[in-house]
DNA sequence: CAAGGACAATTCGTATACAATCTTGTAACA
DNA sequence: TGTTACAAGATTGTATACGAATTGTCCTTG
């Protein structure tokens, strides 16, 4: 299968062309390979990963739809700018719509949602505990996406996980210090959702949500 | 300019030919010319329209992100079902997103703004008390955006410029009944923006949107 | 008669080729 | 010197053609 480009392309497993490229290439502009402003050139990265201009064009066009890229007609594609401004804007959406979804975990969560969430509560302790702190990013992520699932309300899952991205763009390069407060807040939140409190995991979540951006506020990364 | 296939997409101006076709296929899957589920086969389509595949399937990547259609790999593109739970789904998104957005208009108003949007509830005054009830949705559309361009967060508008569709589908069946007290409510929210009171306009709009939600609870369109 | 496999038909995926458009540099002109 | 016209180059837009995946059908086989 994916039959001429095997591999250039060394994402994981991405079912077709146009999306592992979507990966390779948001990957590439969250980690700052490519400038704020910077030109993707269909052609060069046609050829940079060994297909033609087509699967590079849908790849784009996704990218475009998350926001990572601009995509101006018979112009081309360009880097997103993310200035202060606009990280700041992108948070401004998370805090709206995470409370939401923490409000609606805790009326609809399943056991097996219960039991994701408990294990990264678990394992994030553990690894602040210990100060391995290059592991809570993925942790984090993990914890949050459970709370979207868990939500029940799969529009919203599927805009979070879009956004998800950004956030982490704009997050990219201070990694939260407080690692001992974040996960303690995660814990009342996971405490809030498993006795079922709607209104205690919303506003627990609002405080989470508002305390990343306190932090991020503070310690500015440009 | 737009050499092929000037006849067919009638819209008005788009500036090239993904989007054209986008905004008939969008429009029409709003107003109910495909039924949920069904496939919009590619080839069927390009030829409808008298242009080649690739801008076709552009569009559908486009309608894809807006979630108006579900592309499978290798399968096709379908028309997205809204059952009863997706469409409170993005109301509730909705109700997330709006009144951060007045919020902010209420601080970051222009005087531009402020002119536009009581142009719009002017209007939409005029045209309930003479029982023009075919003009409000696109007089609630004027007044909507220009708040959320009003709110200076450029990703928030985006975000809710792509929703703005989702839930004219969500609505398109019962126009709100109650035309009077909508545009009551959305006198209150301007006079909070026009004070620059932020936490009046907020929750202005909060109890806007959950009236919307109610009505659109009660007179279920399926 | 049910289960499994070969095959055909349909539809998507993308490589190639060419047309349309935009940008930039240059030269003629006021 | 500043401005406009134009041509060349670069880049995107899309039509065509063919390869690949999926699905359904019909046949075989137990």
């Amino acid at each position: 299968m994916r039959p001429h480009l095997t591999p250039p392309i060394t994402d994981g497993e991405a079912r077709t062309t146009p999306l592992a490229i979507a990966q390779v290439l948001r990957a590439r502009i969250i980690g700052g390979n490519y400038a704020p402003g910077e030109q993707l050139v269909e052609d060069r990265l046609a050829k940079h990963f060994g297909v033609s201009r087509i699967p590079v064009r849908e790849a784009l066009r996704m990218l475009e739809a998350e926001g990572f890229v601009e995509l101006v007609p018979y112009r081309g594609a360009f880097v997103a700018e993310v200035d202060r401004d606009s990280a700041d804007h992108t948070l401004e959406i998370r805090a709206g719509l995470e409370p939401i979804a923490a409000r609606r975990a805790a009326i609809f969560r399943s056991e097996d949602d219960l039991e994701v969430l408990r294990d990264a509560q678990a394992r994030g302790d553990h690894a602040t505990a210990r100060e391995q702190y290059e592991l809570l990013p993925s942790l984090n992520s993990v914890f949050h996406s459970a709370l979207w699932s868990a939500s029940a309300n799969n529009e919203l899952k599927n805009l979070l996980d879009q956004l998800k991205f950004k956030i982490a763009w704009v997050y990219s390069l201070n990694v939260r210090k407080n690692a001992k407060e974040s996960w303690q807040e995660h814990k009342r939140i996971l405490d809030a959702v498993e006795a079922g409190d709607d209104i205690a995991a919303e506003q627990a979540m609002r405080d989470h949500i508002d305390a990343a951006i306190e932090i991020h506020r503070r310690y500015p990364r440009r």
